[in-house]
DNA sequence: ATTTTAATTTACGTTAACGTAAAAGTCAAT
DNA sequence: ATTGACTTTTACGTTAACGTAAATTAAAAT
C-alpha cells in the first residue's frame, strides 16, 4: 500500500492543508502517522475526501457529512445496523427527492421569466 | 393600499424581527417609515422576502440573491439592459441546470447503494 | 391614564469553516 | 553538514448570518 502526504492531498483537491487538518479536527478523517508525527493518508483516506468535498458541493454541512460517513462506515453486519442504515439512507433519499423538485420548479420558473424578456425584447427590436 | 408590521411578517414567515431587519441593514429589503420611524413593508416588499428565504433554503448567499433581486428589480425598459437581464438569467439558468444534474446523480448513486443494502438484508433474513 | 405590548437603535456575542502566522522539528537535496 | 522545503502544534483572526440583550420610545389595550 502507498500513501500520501498532506500536501499531496492539498494539490491533487486544490485545497489547504489546514482545511485537510480541520477535518481530522472535526473527526471526519483520520490519517496514520510516521513515527515523528507525520500524516498519511490511505487511499480510503483520499475517498473519505472526496466525498467530504462533494457533500461541501451539495451544500451539506461537515456534521451532516459526518453523520453520513460514520454511519456508511460502520460495520453493517448485523441486521439491526444494517436496516437502521437502509432507514437513514431511505430518509436522506427522501430529503434529496425534495430538494430535486425544488431546483426543477425553481428551473421552470426561471424558463418562463427568460421567455417572458426574451418577447419583450423582439418586441422592441421589431419597432425599431 | 395596506402594509405589514414586521413582527405580522416575522410571524407569518417564522423567522425573528433581527433578521428581516439584517435583511434591510444588507440592503435587501427597504421599507417605508411612519413619522415615528416604524417601519412598514408592502406587497411588495412582503414578496422580496418570500424570495429571499427562497433563495436561502436554495443555498444561495445574501449577496447572490441580492444580485440576483436588484437586477431583476431594476427597469428593463431599455434594450441594453433587457439584453443584460437575459444574459444573466441564461448564465444562472445553465448553473441551475448543472445543480440538477449533479442532484440526479447523487439521486441514483443513493439508490443504488440502498438496493444493494436492501439484497444484503433479505440474504441476511433468509438464512435464518 | 396607566399598563402592556411592540418597536427602535446600538452593540456585543455566537457558530461554522476555515485563514494566517509563529515557533519548532523533520525530510530531501546539494 | 547545511540549506530549503515540508510538517507539526498552538493559537489568534475572519466572514456570514444572525442571536441576544439593554435602553428608549411609541402604540395598543384596558
Amino acid at each position: 500500500m502507498n500513501f500520501y502526504t498532506i500536501s499531496q492531498l492539498s494539490q491533487e483537491f486544490d485545497i489547504s492543508t489546514r482545511t485537510i487538518r480541520y477535518y481530522e479536527e472535526r473527526g471526519l478523517i483520520v490519517p496514520i502517522r510516521t513515527e515523528s508525527g507525520q500524516r498519511l493518508y490511505t487511499k480510503k483516506d483520499r475517498a473519505v475526501l472526496k466525498l467530504i468535498l462533494r457533500g461541501k458541493r451539495f451544500g451539506f454541512s461537515l456534521e451532516e457529512i459526518h453523520e453520513m460517513i460514520s454511519l456508511f462506515d460502520k460495520d453493517r453486519t448485523g441486521r439491526k445496523q444494517l436496516e437502521k442504515t437502509i432507514e437513514y439512507g431511505e430518509q436522506k433519499l427522501k430529503e434529496v427527492k425534495e430538494r430535486i423538485d425544488d431546483w426543477l420548479q425553481l428551473k421552470h420558473e426561471m424558463e418562463t421569466i427568460l421567455e417572458d424578456f426574451k418577447t419583450r425584447l423582439e418586441e422592441l427590436e421589431g419597432s425599431e
